[in-house]
DNA sequence: TTCCGGATTACCT
DNA sequence: GGTAATCCGGAAA
């Protein structure tokens, strides 16, 4: 099974490459199992965006997203929770892909356990475990001392692999949850999909 | 040094 | 539909 490379990472601009993560499969191989899920949601940063991160200049908490496209940015969010995202453009620049919504597709039971252990109760349908950017993250098992600033290159325990089917359309829309550059349409995400975070 | 608000979620009414 | 939970970076002073 092939994963995206080096090659597909740098190919794209950001705003291209966060409509090409739209059906590829988000794979992490952890020591308590295997999960994935396809890419159904996505949101593009760029450099000179006032909601990006990487907007005002580089700081320890953004490091990674001047790292090199294929690299991975996680971040902590309103103290308590964790959004991933794919670095993209040339090394320096500071833009990324921000991961919004999977469909579970591999580790379900996996998953259950995680979001379970990190909330009250226990009883989860399939389409809350991923249908937001932390809850992804919960599933998935992707932390920020674990994942932040590595590579989804080479032998990498998280990386994703190219979709299966394209026979989707794509909506595009404003972002969700931002007030600086609200009226940007860099929010993307597979039509009629219903493990899309918010219609 | 202090203060404010955020790329969110879950739970309550 | 409203809001508490809860930490940190950046702006203000």
């Amino acid at each position: 099974m092939q994963r995206l490379d080096l090659h597909f990472y740098q190919k794209y601009d950001t705003l291209t490459l966060a409509n090409r993560l739209l059906g590829s499969e988000l794979v992490h191989d952890s020591p308590e199992g295997r999960t994935a899920g396809i890419i159904v949601e996505t949101e593009a940063y760029l450099t000179d965006d006032p909601a990006c991160h990487a907007y005002r200049k580089q700081t320890t908490r953004n490091a990674a997203m001047f790292g090199p496209a294929g690299s991975v940015y996680v971040y902590l969010i309103y103290g308590m929770y964790h959004c991933v995202n794919i670095v993209s453009a040339e090394e320096g620049k500071g833009e990324a892909v921000l991961i919004r919504a999977l469909e579970p597709t591999e580790g379900i039971g996996l998953m259950e356990k995680r979001r379970a252990a990190r909330k009250g109760h226990g009883n989860f349908t399939i389409r809350e475990l991923c249908n937001g950017p932390a809850k992804l993250v919960q599933a998935m098992g992707i932390t920020l001392a674990g994942h932040n600033g590595t590579s989804l290159l080479d032998d990498a325990s998280l990386f994703i692999i190219p979709p299966k089917h394209t026979d989707f359309e794509v909506v595009t829309t404003t972002r969700i949850g931002i007030t600086q550059g609200a009226d940007l349409p860099y929010r993307f995400y597979i039509k009629g999909n219903r493990f899309v975070s918010k219609r």
